[in-house]
DNA sequence: TATCTATTTAGATAAAGGTCGAATTAGATT
DNA sequence: AATCTAATTCGACCTTTATCTAAATAGATA
């Protein structure tokens, strides 16, 4: 879902568009500035910017310099000019566009081959099959192994053919094995 | 306080910092589509998307063209690249973090010369002066005509030098008179 | 060590804004 | 005219988030 391009364009965006933060970073562009500095010239309390600094240096837009106990924030023109030259070039919305277009896909192969929680069939497309069995890899948690016959259980709410399912993922790299023990990594 | 440069580049950032009004974008970057097309494609309802065509339509980011019924949306290239070259212009940041440091030296020069609702002095500088008129100005409505007795009335609430102030705020361009009457135009 | 100042973190509050269902409008079709 | 479909408007709900105060942290100074 949140895709690579879409994710990091839409971060980028979600920064600058709080009026706070927009006029931070305008503060910051020219010179640097103490979060006192710019409590002052912002009318706002020092928490407040500070947590608006925080969100600005997530995404890469500015860089922090410590001196003593102040800490003295500038703009990062570099992250600007990368950022807004990769929003400006004319592939990227095409891209998104893209990942938009494939989430439909799979969310309509989805409702196609699934009736609530039942699996229908298993689909003969190897990209259908991949699709559905991103969605029951979905059913394990990331922080535990399974035991074959645990896997098993969970795959027979879903299809009777828990064998087949059980090797696919295997085989798709959604599930792992090891010595009779499965388990899902993140992501 | 809502500058020309600060908002227009707010409202850029603001039209595309949702996930969904990203995803639109992208949708229509390389094909116009139907309001409809587009709710299935998102798996948003049709008023959800109407409600952020509209935002983005009113950015200018996307163009309409309407055919029986079925409006066509699509992306406006043009509008995209001079907003994002606007934005990437080296000065615009800067120009922003100069509204801010001018506001808030604004705000001083208010703190400094009222004391509450009163006005302290009238600033002998013609720019400090010109701080104070404007939020004198402030408390007429600017859909109504005042007589100087009104005029007179309302200003006497801030300082004892009524004569002084209303001449100022006519110079100043801030308040207006003809025959006798005194009126604000917005703005 | 104790205190002071600058910043950050945590928690609470309130405003902003995305989403939906229902109702309305507008064009097309029978 | 009556109906049907596509889109928008309206009102309500609910999540997100900007802001604040109070408390905690960290570095500097006496």
């Amino acid at each position: 879902m949140a895709s690579t391009h879409l994710s990091e364009i839409l971060n980028f965006f979600k920064a600058l568009s709080d009026e706070s933060r927009l006029k931070i970073v305008g503060a910051v562009a020219s010179c640097e500035r103490s979060v006192d500095e710019l409590a002052e010239l912002l009318d706002l309390r020092a928490p407040t910017v500070s947590h608006h600094l925080g969100k600005l240096k997530e995404v890469g837009l500015v860089k922090m310099r410590q001196e003593g106990t102040t800490h003295l924030y500038q703009l990062n023109s570099n992250g600007l000019r990368s950022l807004c030259r990769q929003v400006l070039a004319v592939d990227t919305m095409e891209m998104i566009g893209e990942e938009v277009a494939s989430d439909a896909w799979e969310r309509r192969v989805l409702t196609n081959f699934f009736d609530g929680d039942r699996l229908k069939e298993i689909p003969a497309s190897r990209k259908k099959r991949e699709v559905i069995l991103k969605r029951l890899a979905g059913k394990f948690q990331t922080d535990r192994r399974y035991s074959e016959k645990e896997v098993n259980a969970i795959l027979s709410r879903h299809h009777w053919d828990t064998a087949t399912l059980r090797r696919e993922l295997v085989g798709a790299r959604l599930l792992h094995r090891q010595s009779g023990n499965y388990w899902r990594e993140q992501n």
